[in-house]
DNA sequence: AGTGCGGCCTGTCCGC
DNA sequence: TGCGGACAGGCCGCAC
């Protein structure tokens, strides 16, 4: 289940092993992901060299000499690098085999997960061409929220996990922008003025960027680490703790199903 | 167009 | 101890 953070945190540890390397072998061992792994891949991108590692939203952009691999965690997914010698595994479904002896392996149990390939510009690709703002930028602000909320009858927790409107923000980091702001997840979007949406603007792009920042105290395990990033030792303030109480106010925080999706607040700090 | 929801997938946990 | 069912959730795609 790895969220923006997350994905931004495995950026950051695999980058290093794969910049300019070259990509000797790719190896696909189940290619029954969230879509079919194209054979294209290995084809195209053997002997390929790594010019950059970037994210978009929670998509990971491998971009080489001859095209760009596009990975997606899933909600089980891990990339980590090991020795080639390393024997795969139960779920290791995919490796790139690169120069210095090394191995970016995919893991991905519920295959959730997506590895893609793209001979053309990775941000026209059909996955990504549609995608609204990153979070962590100013084209993300209360501006255009604003304007997107006006007459919107649907949950703001759903409106605030939607792709079009801003990308990375999912289930666990939703309910803690929505806490941070003080605003009730169930509130109908259009209802909710544009100051207050500006709390909740600043309240995602700081509960991500802070996640991020403690993503990168265990980035130095990144090689060896066991793959599973977790969710870093951030204190969630709401998730997960229905019946316990309140940081803030002491009061009981409460769970609701929203759109099918766990959802947890506290009924005297979020109104 | 906006909204709601089913489906994908497997490991884990719970109750019987 | 074994087993069935619920649950976890990102994201697509369908139906209204």
């Amino acid at each position: 289940m790895p969220e923006l953070p997350e994905v931004e945190t495995t950026r950051r540890g695999i980058e290093p092993h794969l910049l300019d390397r070259k990509i000797k072998r790719v190896i696909v061992r189940d290619r029954r992901l969230r879509w079919p792994v194209s054979s294209r891949l290995a084809k195209e991108a053997t002997g390929s060299r790594v010019h950059s590692v970037r994210r978009r939203a929670k998509y990971l952009l491998i971009g080489t000499d001859t095209g760009t691999i596009i990975i997606h965690l899933g909600m089980s997914g891990s990339l980590r690098i090991l020795p080639s010698s390393t024997p795969a595994e139960k779920h290791d479904h995919f490796d790139l085999v690169i120069e210095n002896n090394l191995v970016l392996r995919l893991r991905d149990p519920r295959r959730f997960g997506a590895v893609l390939w793209t001979g053309k510009d990775p941000l026209k690709h059909k996955r990504l061409a549609g995608l609204g703002p990153e979070p962590l930028t100013d084209q993300f602000n209360s501006n255009t929220i604003h304007k997107q909320a006006s007459g919107r009858i649907l949950p703001v927790k759903t409106f605030i996990m939607t792709a079009k409107i801003v990308v990375g923000v999912g289930n666990i980091y939703a309910s803690e922008a929505l806490f941070r702001a003080g605003i009730h997840p169930e509130t109908a979007t259009g209802k909710i003025s544009k100051q207050r949406l500006g709390r909740l603007v600043m309240a995602i792009k700081s509960v991500l960027s802070q996640a991020i920042e403690q993503g990168g105290t265990t980035l130095k395990d990144f090689t060896r680490s066991d793959g599973k990033p977790g969710y870093f030792s951030q204190s969630l303030n709401v998730y997960g703790r229905e019946g316990k109480n309140c940081y803030q106010c002491g009061g009981i925080i409460r769970k609701l199903m929203i759109g099918q999706r766990s959802t947890f607040y506290c009924p005297r700090c979020q109104r």
